[in-house]
RNA sequence: GCCGGAGUGGCGGAAUGGCAGACGCGGCCGACUUAAACUCGGCUGCCCGCGAGGGCGUGCGGGUUCGAAUCCCGCCUUCGGCACCA
């Protein structure tokens, strides 16, 4: 096809101005009220909730890409008939606000107030369809009443208790965060204080009650290795719970007799225990050490308070321990071992004391050579039942269905699992023990020394002990007034106005508890709240939350992997058994997105001062463009560092779209093909050609949108434009293919950068003279199988797995067709020079032909 | 340390048992322009070769397979979490 015309100047077109359009169509949304969702009406609805921000101040890079495409995925769901809900709040109480406070004397609920107005204007900057109706700020008592409400009837139903734990503490400024505590040294991050443990009255939350139904996930759809995170973190191991008994000591002076129990996952091995380990905070330490050790073992006990619990159980460091100067009687065999206390064994998991069995525990093994204990294997492969003690160097620990006892007294020669039972069922019917399940998950510890949460509503009473606060009494309001008095000291343990309280039973003085909840109590029920943020009478509209919750699809960052999605699935069953909620789990579907870090590949924060700031972004390349970016930039379960370089790629191709929708007929004077088809294509093929592409596009696009892989689906609408610009200014442009091409093209982008395909779609139909409406309000289009078809495909040949050549076949042709058309090509008879395939494999139903020819 | 993820051109990444490097950035060349920018077109993993073509190549070392970025075993590096950051 010959060119006949000189190519004509670009027509001039209105330029694509981001800043032009964006706010005009954010505010004719907000007048369409597509972000508003008609609860009352829950057929198809699609509840698609997003994790709620901290307001920090202000919204950056990382807040878009978590929430940016969670809006494409309502703007796809809406254009699938779905009635979607797309919520939004801020997760307002919390330590940075106290920090703050501190620091600069503000008053935390100005600085967080002030944060939530600016981060409310930056959000609406993405364009995104959240609905502001339904809007939830943790800080407000109209919200935090509700956890004190909950607090009230777990500690009815016996779901709240308290005990003594311990905490990080700073003789000058109180508890500290984990992340407060600085240094190899323990030292207080405000005043370099040296940071010691103290033993407080806390409260808890029984959540262990459902270890065993938190470890079903059949009504939950988490990504893989959250599943894999929870069931580790919730650690359930069988085994059986064993009761060794004190000795009596050596100067006769101790009778001995004290139970002490152990759990094992191991009492096949029980004969193999040649010494005992207990927790430093056991309360048999102090008893049973004789009193030549007492010094000894109190200054171990004191040391071992500084190890953090991950140094402690870390199997690089070195093992560490003291003996107590007493025995324990083995019940099994009556010998007396020796009792250490070590840091190894911790006095939260299982019963804070093990019995050590060197020969097959890596931990206890080490600990043994340390210290010179002996080594008695009891269990071997079954096709070696020899003992090796003289020779092992390391732990046996492998567990195999094919293992025997040995040195195991009336049990040696048992296969090691039924010997395992055999002696716990022995134990048992001594009174010496039985079977048992320990789970490493421990109680929710809830209270949190801080004045920026939220109160925890009971009243100590001198007469009465803890009184709940009566429900008419709620909320127990924070003080608006604050004085942190320069120290991180929680500020409620002075304030003499909060504190006295007449006891509600008698009306004698009493104080209030100054403890606050830790701030996971309030994310793990807001979306409950969500359906109903201003109800007074209740936490939530059990109607609304029946029609409306699980919720459809969570999506958020994968640091909250473990604690926030397993705590608020153990929230939801509490509340189920208060019979609040008639459902096992909170959400049905959960995806993670990984996280963007800072340009130096640290997490973004204030104080490293790696903030990526969006909002100079939109002014260069529009909210758009930023949009897109997010998605393209790679898959969004993987995060990484921040770089904007590519952003300009992205809005290039916006530019592009734009300029293909408006002038589809203009040539460009710089592409020396501009007006002429394709060689090889006549305007039929290439018409052809245009809709195939087209409709492979829409089925791979769909596909990608339903996976949330965005960034192969942006890079398909960039190959769509790519083609769509290579047919601009031919014969086959503005015809009725290029038009489907393009109206289809805007469509598939529209969930993605809402603002230009409102624009461009708008401008569609003023020129065909059609009345407005919103494209956003548009169904998505329908793949046309036989459009999307090709007549002919391409087949990669290989020989010995290297590809050699290409044949190209008719799309349905069978493997016999395809291996003639193989052996007929001169390049693979070449190849195979006479010789004739020891092997012709056809993989993937002719996708691929290998030759294997041997020699 | 323990649990989980990732490692592919100069860069972000695609391909999850079948053509490695889609798409984009950057770079080079060209068109347009008085010029530059913008825009448009072409090329662009590395090595050898004028070319046709050949060899190498997905963190490292082994293995399974006709065929491995993809599965298995053993490492290394890095990121997330480890219960008071959210």
């Amino acid at each position: 096809m010959t060119q006949t015309q000189e190519p004509k100047e670009r027509t001039r077109i209105e330029r694509y101005d981001p800043a032009a359009i964006e706010p005009r169509w954010q505010a004719r949304w907000e007048e369409l009220g597509l972000h508003k969702t008609d609860l009352q009406n829950a057929r198809d609805r699609y509840y698609l909730l997003t994790m709620y921000p901290y307001p920090s101040g202000d919204i950056h890079i990382g807040h878009w890409y978590i929430k940016t495409p969670t809006d494409a995925i309502a703007r796809f769901q809406r254009m699938h008939g779905k009635n979607v809900f797309l919520p939004i709040g801020f997760d307002a109480f919390g330590l940075p606000a106290e920090n703050a406070a501190i620091r600069q004397k503000i008053n935390p609920r100005e600085w967080t107030m002030s944060n939530v107005a600016n981060m409310r204007r930056q959000l609406r900057q993405m364009g995104a369809t959240f609905d502001w109706d339904a809007e939830v700020v943790t800080c407000d008592p109209e919200y935090y009443r509700w956890n004190q409400w909950f607090f009230l009837k777990f500690l009815e139903a016996g779901l709240a208790y308290r005990q003594k734990s311990a905490v990080d503490w700073c003789p000058n400024d109180g508890t500290l965060a984990r992340e407060q505590v600085e240094g190899a040294e323990r030292r207080c991050w405000r005043c370099g204080a040296k940071v010691e443990k103290r033993e407080l009255d806390q409260w808890y939350l029984r959540v262990t009650k459902y270890a065993d139904e938190l470890l079903d996930f059949s009504e939950i759809q988490f990504p893989d290795p959250v599943r894999i995170m929870q069931t580790n973190w919730i650690g359930r191991s069988e085994g059986g719970e064993i009761v060794f008994e004190a000795a009596p000591s050596a100067d006769g002076s101790r009778p001995g007799g004290e139970e002490i129990r152990v759990f094992t996952t191991r009492p096949d091995t029980l004969f193999g225990a040649t010494f005992m380990v207990l927790a430093p905070e056991h309360p048999l330490v102090a008893e049973l050490t004789a009193p030549e050790r007492r010094a000894e073992v109190a200054a171990y006990v004191r040391e071992a308070q500084d190890a953090t619990e991950i140094e402690r159980l870390s199997t690089e460091r070195e093992k560490t321990g003291v003996a107590i100067g007493a025995d324990a009687i083995n019940p099994v065999n009556g010998e007396r071992i020796p009792i250490f206390v070590a840091d190894y064994v911790l006095a939260g998991y299982g019963t804070g004391a093990i019995m050590a069995v060197p020969a097959h525990d890596e931990r206890d093994f080490e600990f043994a050579q340390r210290f010179g204990l002996p080594v008695r294997q009891v269990v071997a492969p079954a096709g070696a039942p020899v003992s090796r003690d003289a020779a092992m160097s390391q732990a046996y620990v492998a567990h195999s269905d094919d293992e025997v006892l040995i040195n195991s007294g009336e049990f040696t020669g048992l296969p090691a699992d039924e010997g395992g039972r055999a002696i716990v069922g022995w134990l048992e019917a001594q009174g010496k023990g039985k079977p048992a399940v320990t789970y490493r998950l421990r109680d929710w510890l809830i209270s949190r020394q801080r004045y920026w949460g939220t109160p925890i509503p009971v009243i100590h009473c001198p007469t009465h002990g803890i009184v709940p606060v009566p429900e008419k009494d709620l909320p127990v309001l924070l003080p608006d007034t604050v004085d942190y008095a320069g120290v991180g000291v929680n500020p409620l343990t002075r304030d003499e106005q909060f504190l006295n309280v007449p006891c509600p039973i008698d009306g004698e003085p009493a104080r209030r508890e100054t403890d606050t909840m830790d701030t996971f109590i309030d994310s793990s029920w807001y979306w409950y709240r969500y359906l109903s943020p201003r109800k007074q009478d209740g936490p939530i509209d059990p109607e609304l939350v029946e029609a409306w919750t699980p919720v459809e699809q969570y999506t958020g960052g994968a640091e909250h992997a473990v604690m926030h999605l397993l705590y608020a699935r153990e929230f939801t069953k509490m509340l189920r058994d208060l019979g609040l909620v008639q459902q096992n789990e909170p959400w049905k579907r959960v995806f993670n997105q990984g996280q963007i870090l800072g340009a130096d590949g640290e997490r973004m924060s204030k104080s490293r001062g790696n903030v990526q700031d969006p909002d100079e972004l939109v002014r260069q390349y529009g909210a758009d463009t930023v949009r897109l970016f997010l998605m393209f930039m790679g898959p969004w379960d993987q995060g990484g560092p921040w770089s904007p370089t590519g952003i300009g790629g992205v809005h290039r191709f916006l530019n592009r779209v734009w300029a293909l929708t408006l002038d589809p007929h203009a040539r460009e004077p710089g592409d020396p093909d501009a007006g002429t088809l394709p060689e090889g294509q006549d305007e039929t093929a290439a018409r052809a050609a245009l809709r195939a592409a087209t409709h492979r596009t829409l089925r791979d696009v769909t596909a990608d949108y339903e996976a949330f892989h965005f960034n192969t689906m942006v890079a398909k609408l960039m190959e769509l434009s790519n083609t769509l610009f290579r047919y601009r200014g031919t014969s086959v442009a503005g015809g009725p293919e290029w038009d489907e091409a393009v109206r289809l093209l805007l469509l598939m982008l529209a969930p993605a950068a809402p603002h230009i395909t409102e624009e461009l779609w708008a401008r569609r139909l003023a020129a065909r003279g059609e009345a407005w409406s919103s494209i956003h309000r548009e169904s998505w289009p329908e793949v046309d199988e036989a459009a999307a078809r090709e007549s002919t495909r391409e087949v990669p040949v290989q020989v010995n797995g290297k590809v050699r050549d290409r044949v190209t076949v008719p799309a349905d042709a069978d493997a016999a067709a395809i291996e003639a058309a193989v052996l007929a090509s001169p390049r693979i008879q070449q190849l195979l020079a006479g010789r004739t395939p020891d092997r012709i494999i056809h993989a993937g139903g002719g996708k691929l032909v290998n030759l294997v020819v041997r020699g």
